[in-house]
Formats: C-alpha cells, sequence, structure tokens
DNA sequence: AATGAATGAGAATTCATTCAT
DNA sequence: GATGAATGAATTCTCATTCAT
C-alpha cells in the first residue's frame, strides 16, 4: 500500500520548497571546500545560505548528510553526450586529445572545481562511500572515456600498443598533477603551472614523444 | 602466585627522555593519515604512543604543532644525493626518465607515502605555513630536479624543445595521477592501476610518443 | 499514578531568552563571591542557574567575560542623585556625615554587598580593567562625593583645614575597614564590630574629636 | 628507637637542609601575592626558588600546604614587645597614637605587605582556618593593642568614652582603607593617597576632630 | 516551514602530584 | 635529597543536534 516502488521512491535528496535545498548546497561547498567536513561549521553554512541552523535539518538529516549530497551533486558531469560525440567522430586521435586536455585544463582552471577536487580527496578515507560515488560517477566516466578512445584509435594504428587504461594516465595525468599543484598551493608565487600552456606542450609533447627523432631535428 | 611483588611490577611508566618524541610522531602520523587532522583525537595518538594524553604536550606545545612536526619530519627526502648523481652521470636521457619512473613508482606504492600525499593535500588550506613547507622541500626539489634533467637533455639534442618545467609534469603527472587515484579510491576493486606497469608503459609511450608512426608499424 | 503524560511532562528547558542573562549573572555573582575567580566552577554557576553548561556561553563568551560582567553590573551605584541631594541641601556637615556612615553602615551590612567588596579585592590583580571600572565607578565617586561635602563644609568653616580628599579617608575609612573584618574574618566569634554601632560611635568621636576636652569633662 | 616523642615531634613544618625551605617561602610568596592561589603555579614558584618542583614535595606536602606556611610565616608580627613599651610608657595619648598612626603608615607602604594583605583577604573564603590564624596572631593583637591604650588613655581622661575597640577602628581604619586603595588599585595615576601625609592629616583631625570650634576658628 | 533557544557529548589543554632513578 | 619524566583528574569551551513555539 504505502510502498510504490517504481517511481517516486525515496529521492536522493528531498526539495521541500525547491529553492532552498540548492542555496544551502551552494554554501555549504563553498564552506567545505575552504575548510574541509571536519573544520566546516553548520553555523557557517547557515549563515551563508541565510537560513538559520535549525533550517538546515529540513533538509538534510545530518552534516555527513550534507555532506554527501553536497559531493554527489557535484559528481555526474555529464559525459554520455561528449562520449557519444567523441566516439563517433571521424577526427584522428592527435585532435581528439588536443581537444581533451584543452577541455580539461579549461575545468581545472575553475578554482571551484579545483577546491572541490581538494575536498574530494581530503575526505575520501572518512566517507569512502563519497568516494566511490566520485571514482564510479566521474574519475571513471572520464578515464574509461578516454581509454575507448585510446583502444579505438589503437585499432586505427593511429597509437601505439599498451594497455588503453595506462595510457589514459599518460595523457590526462599531467594536467591532473598541474590542478592539484595549484589545488594545494596556490596559483601566485610558487611557480605554478598555467594549465592551459600545460595543456598545449604536454599535447604535443606526448603525442610525438619526449625523445628528440633525428629526422626531425635536421631539417 | 599472582602475587610476585619483587620482580616485574610492571612500573606504570618509563623515563624514555630520547624515544619517546619519535615514538610520539610515528603514532600521531598514523592517527593524522587516517583521520585527516580535525578528526583525529589526541586521545587516539596517546593510546597509540604508549603514553598519557598529558605527555604529548612535554613534547608539543599545542595539537597543531604536533602536527606541523609530523609533516615536517617527513619532508626533507634528501633529494640532493640523487640529483647530483643523476645530473653527473652521462647516462642517455631515456635510461634517466625510466630509472625516475621506476623510483617514483617504487616510492609511491608505499601506503605510508600516500597517507601522508593525502594528509598535506587535505590540511594545505588550513595549514599554509605546512604547505609552504612541502612546496619547496618536496615537490618543487623534485620538479625542479627533472627540470634540470630535461633541461640537459635537450641540450644535448635528447629532448625535444618546450619549458622544461612543463615536460617535467608531462613525464612525472601520470605516476603522480596513478598514486592518487591508488590513495583516494583504495587498491582493490577500483581498477587502480599498477603503478610498475604504469611507470613502464609510460616511459615508453612518453619518450617515443603516443602516436604511431607509420615508419615502426610497418616493418 | 507516576505517570501522567499528558500534563506536566516537564520539558527539558524552556525559553527564557530575557530572563537568562539575569538569572546567570545572580548564579555567577554567588559562585564568583563564594570560591573567588579561578576555584569558580562554570559546571556550578550553570546549576545554580539551572541551565546547561553550554547555555552559558549563549550569553558570555567566556568565564572571564562572565565574571566580568556580573563585576560590572554591581559597580554604578548612581551616586548622582544622592550627590546633588546633600550638595543642595543646607544640612550642617554634622549631620550630613552621620548619615552617610549610617548609609555605609547599611550597605555594607549586606553580607553580599561585603562578598562583592572581597572579589574585587581579590581579582584586583588579575583584571585590571575591572579595577579600574570598580575604582571609577564606584570608590571615586564615594570619594569624591564625601570630598566635595567636605570642602563645602570647610569653606562654611565647619570642618577643619586640610586635604578634603584625606579627610574623606578619615570619615569612611573606619566603616571600610569594619566592613572588611566581617568580610574576611565572618561575623560569629570573630569579635567583630557591629557596622552600626561603630557608624555612632566613629561618628560622635571623629567629629568631635577623640581626645577629651577638659571643659567637656568638668561640668 | 625512632621515636623521641619529647623533644621535636613534627615541628609544624620540616626543615630539612635549612636554606631551602626559605628560599621557597620567599618565592612562594611572591607568587601568590603576584596571583591568588588558584592562579599561582607551582611550576613558577619552583622556578624562582631554583628547585625543581618535585624538589617542592620535599618540604610541602601539598599547594595548600605551602600556601598555609608562607601565610602562617607572614603572620606573628610580634608586638608583644611593642605592646608593652608604648603600655608601661607615660607619653600622652596624642604622641602614642601619632607614632602608630606613623608605623602603620610606613608598614603599609610596603608593596610587599600590601599584596600579602590582599592575599590574604582574598583566600579567606577558601581557607578558613587561615584566616583565623591571621585574625588572631595578627589582626586582633593589633586591634586589642590599641584597645588597650585607648582604654588606659580613657581612665586617665585622655580619651572620650565609648567602646575602645570601636574607638580603634576610628584611629586605624583610615590607614588600613589607604592601604588597600593602593594594594588595589595601585598607585600612580589613580588618586592614591600618600599614606604618611594621610597618617599625619588623619592623626591631627581624629584626634581634635573634624568639626571646627568656633574659638579656634576665631584667632 | 522556520527559528531561536537550549543541550549533551566530547575535545583540547592545564596542573598538582607522583614515580623511578 | 633532588629531579626529570610522567600522569590523572579536572575544566573550559565547541558544535552538531533537538526542542518548543
Amino acid at each position: 500500500m504505502t510502498s510504490e516502488p517504481t517511481a517516486t521512491d525515496a529521492p536522493r535528496w528531498r526539495r521541500r520548497k525547491t529553492e532552498r535545498p540548492g542555496e544551502i548546497l551552494v554554501a555549504a561547498l563553498d564552506v567545505f571546500a575552504e575548510s574541509g567536513f571536519a573544520a566546516a561549521k553548520l553555523t557557517e553554512i547557515a549563515r551563508r545560505a541565510g537560513v538559520s541552523k535549525a533550517a538546515l535539518y529540513l533538509y538534510f538529516a545530518t552534516k555527513e548528510d550534507l555532506f554527501r549530497e553536497v559531493a554527489r551533486s557535484l559528481a555526474a558531469p555529464n559525459l554520455a553526450v561528449l562520449a557519444e560525440a567523441l566516439e563517433a567522430s571521424q577526427i584522428p586521435f592527435a585532435e581528439v586529445a588536443q581537444a581533451l586536455l584543452a577541455r580539461a585544463a579549461a575545468l581545472l582552471s575553475d578554482p571551484r572545481a579545483i577546491s572541490i577536487l581538494r575536498m574530494v580527496l581530503a575526505e575520501s578515507r572518512n566517507f569512502p562511500d563519497l568516494a566511490r560515488i566520485w571514482r564510479e560517477d566521474v574519475v571513471e566516466q572520464v578515464i574509461s572515456l578516454v581509454s575507448r578512445l585510446i583502444a579505438r584509435a589503437q585499432a586505427k594504428g593511429e597509437v601505439v600498443a599498451g594497455d588503453p587504461r595506462l595510457h589514459a594516465f599518460t595523457l590526462m595525468g599531467p594536467l591532473v598533477m598541474g590542478g592539484l599543484f595549484r589545488a594545494v598551493f596556490g596559483e601566485e608565487g610558487t611557480n605554478a603551472p598555467d594549465l592551459a600552456a600545460l595543456a598545449t606542450q604536454h599535447g604535443r609533447a606526448v603525442l610525438g614523444g619526449l625523445v628528440a627523432h633525428p629526422k626531425e631535428l635536421e631539417p
């Protein structure tokens, strides 16, 4: 009677008034990103969201829950579309790779994204389920998308042999490292890499190889 | 039988002036690495170090201080020696790079190292001075070492043109990303990359380039 | 019989926004007066105020702050009115003095007042700002009021020459000493002076002089 | 064998080395006087006495004990001699009184004395036995000495009628008040009375009376 | 739905006191 | 006798959480 399992069975998070939860999530993201989970204070989140502390509990059962929702709301950057588009196209791998790197650079240049990244890294041990969600919904999506593109390129003879998944690390790792550097150490006065430049140079280098080919050197 | 008052009456504690600080640091590292700064409890650290909570204060003024010391004690992995050795040698860059990658893979395979890494990432915003120390003493050391090696190789015509510092990201990034993946998502059932394999394949791929050269493909 | 769930279910607490701070101050005064600042326990204050320890922090930021408020709330015995009245009146000084002494005796007979006095004396070194407030708002007010009355009386030829401020000590000192005696040593079995009697006798003696005048002795 | 009950049966405080206890008492006095009992730290006392904290426990069983000894060591300002001298002499009361006041002024001008006074006042509630000792050994001695002198003077017709004990308050109170003022509020920038001046003026005023006698006014 | 007021369960920190040497 | 090292018992303060309105 009560259970009609198919349809609206316990939405992942309840929307009472429709506006509020969103505002709270935004405020919470800010605070969590700034201070980490433990150091974040509900008082501060409530203040920034312009509601009372008690109001938070109308939408989220506990601080952990709120954190979970925040992190969850940020995952799932719908890659399906991008994936299809890229996989369908006949563009040569070198161009696809460059595009991917540029996009990654753009994404990682958003300070917000970086904070989230740091936040997830930081709390992964304390919130294993969150780590799982992020792995499955974000990281795995990206890695496997890139892997599939590489595998397809290998099939066409465009890319050297090797585990496509490891190749994905080869392709994306440098930008991840660059983004982290900026996230952790800041961007001013720290010799932080410029992500756009990194994307460009890395693209060229990784595609052609770091080792100089004599032929290329002697024009 | 139970009471043998003379012999091993198990003194409540023993003087360990010299050993204590080290033991505490070790225990603290464990706990901080497991839970992060805020969630770590002094009680737990004391318990693992086998001392009373108050004893911690004999050696470290505050919890923050203890954390700082832990993090500081882990920095400074004296790279000077390695640097000299590598810079003096006449080994071709390709080999040097492979060695570096293998070494990095080994280092990042130590779960301990990984935990520390996570810890530093997590608390970098709350402990800016720590972030600075780590950047200067560890990260910068590594990056600049690798950069110098690359620059030297470029001078010898072994490596393609480009900012050597960005090339360093190209070289080391994938392993960093792999290490982080394992640190954050765990190593079992997560499709985590095998770091040794990653080092090997990435080395080959990045040196020669991902893009297959027609000549090589048609033997 | 025991359970009558409907009626007085005794809610765990009730909102008392306006009354609370005052109640806490009263409880705190009691405890501080009994034990001094350091020995006073917040737990005890909370218990007597009928609130939780945490509730104290809703109204006062720290223990010191609470203490400060207590002491401050006791200062400012608005003397302005009294001062005006006395200064305007044409009553002969002898009568004014007797009135002042009687009033002081009454005030100092309140055990509460005495406790406060002791408390302020005790903590003056640790709370210099409090000492200042008390000096300015209470002690100085009284002394200067009395001084002005004396000066005026001197102008009218009613009081002998001399620094009016020192004369104020001559006039009020004995009662202060008496009050302190009672505050410090208690009132029972200590040979403590009766303040009313002291006021009366001191008034007579100090006005006419302790030394017996031959004329007065030989009627 | 070990017990020779007759002679030195448990001295009030043990003198192990003869020097030490005294040095400790001096240091302790300083610290207690500065901070009050509760806020005084044994570490600080030990530091100033130039011994280890543990050493304190060789001479005094607890912090309270130490405090007691300090306070006790300061009591008993042997007044017996002074008393006899004054009571035997045939000096007129007016002169005796002036001498007493001058002496009191001198005594109360010693900052040390003042600190002790404050200390005793402050802790009288927490150390009732101490309060008793001080009352009996110091305060009562002084008051009763002065009372006896007054009584004797009354018998000789030198002092007006009235309870001699209350007269003692009249005589000594102003200086006590002055001393306290300085003790509590400090001596600089507080309008604190000069004790010597106060002693002189008060002496003259209290002996002859504050009220101006017409005869004296018309020369 | 919303909130101000209240709380309980800890947390770090302090310090008098006690061992073992 | 003396002390450095250690501790246990507090105590203040914080903060997520929950009532009563």
